[in-house]
DNA sequence: ACTAACTAGTTCAATATCGTATTATATAGG
DNA sequence: CCTATATAATACGATATTGAACTAGTTAGT
């Protein structure tokens, strides 16, 4: 790699790193007092790929280490947002399902979202999202794989 | 806004999140023990904008609360990385200087991300990239502007 | 000058994240 | 079977982040 282009890289995770940042702050101004992003990104996971899963398996689709996921999980089942079941096949491990209150806090959150992205939309339109988010995805695939060679 | 286009805004953020976290672990794998990623960008602000500034000046331009900095410039000073001199024009405030320790722990920690962003910009050549960072610096000043509106 | 309002930074308490060690259960080899 | 090893989750301790309260110093209005 020419070194000359370092910098561009760097800036490029630089921008990353603050969107993610702001973006962060933005859905979290949204969530009731006592839930931060992770929790609601755990809820939406639940939901968008399906519940029934093992904390290790969300950790490990989170990135995190389970003692993270075991302390989230627990937030969230304090708040009655999800229910963890013993795991029907396995002693050690559990089963993670989204409660009516998970489901109905998440869609609630979305709509609250809905004019902070509605003023980002006006902006930055759908094609020049769209034609962004799947260089994106590639990214974090690549990202991805390349710390699990680890 | 289509609300059809929600879920795409959605999965831009969440891309764009991921990839943060990937790339902050990825960074804090080259810091020493007791460093990490937020105490580097600020060594690398200090660079490459200037040093010198206030500590508030510092938590605005990261947006991270004067608390967080005073933590965060500790663990600087702490290690040798950054000098935290009187300011001479204001009597409540103080200047933040970069040491030579500070810049030649910076340089050695770009020098070491070397191969890691080789294989990534192998894969993402710097066409694809530079044309990327410019919409997201774009996005970047939207939502920082959008925040200061609060 | 004097006082009120404001500002810079720190201290303190609460919570999040995460590495290490521990407990309970599962699996594989003899 | 029985034992050694591996795995799922938790407990615990250390550090990071942040809001609220506090201290010291500055600025503005009179």
């Amino acid at each position: 790699m020419d070194r000359t282009e370092i910098p561009l890289y760097f800036q490029f995770f630089n921008e990353i790193g603050i969107i993610g940042q702001l973006s962060r702050a933005m859905l979290e101004a949204q969530l009731p007092k006592g839930l931060l992003a992770p929790h609601f990104a755990i809820l939406n996971h639940l939901i968008r790929v399906r519940d029934g899963q093992t904390p290790l398996t969300l950790a490990k689709a989170f990135q995190v280490p389970k003692t993270t996921m075991t302390h989230s999980l627990g937030i969230l089942e304090k708040h009655g947002l999800v229910a963890l079941k013993p795991h029907p096949k396995d002693g050690r491990s559990k089963q993670v399902w989204i409660t009516e209150a998970g489901r109905t806090l998440r869609e609630n959150t979305i709509e609250a979202t809905g004019p902070a992205f509605a003023a980002f939309a006006e902006k930055f339109d759908p094609r020049t999202v769209g034609e962004i988010v799947p260089k994106l995805a590639e990214m974090r695939a690549f990202l991805d794989a390349a710390r699990d060679a680890d």
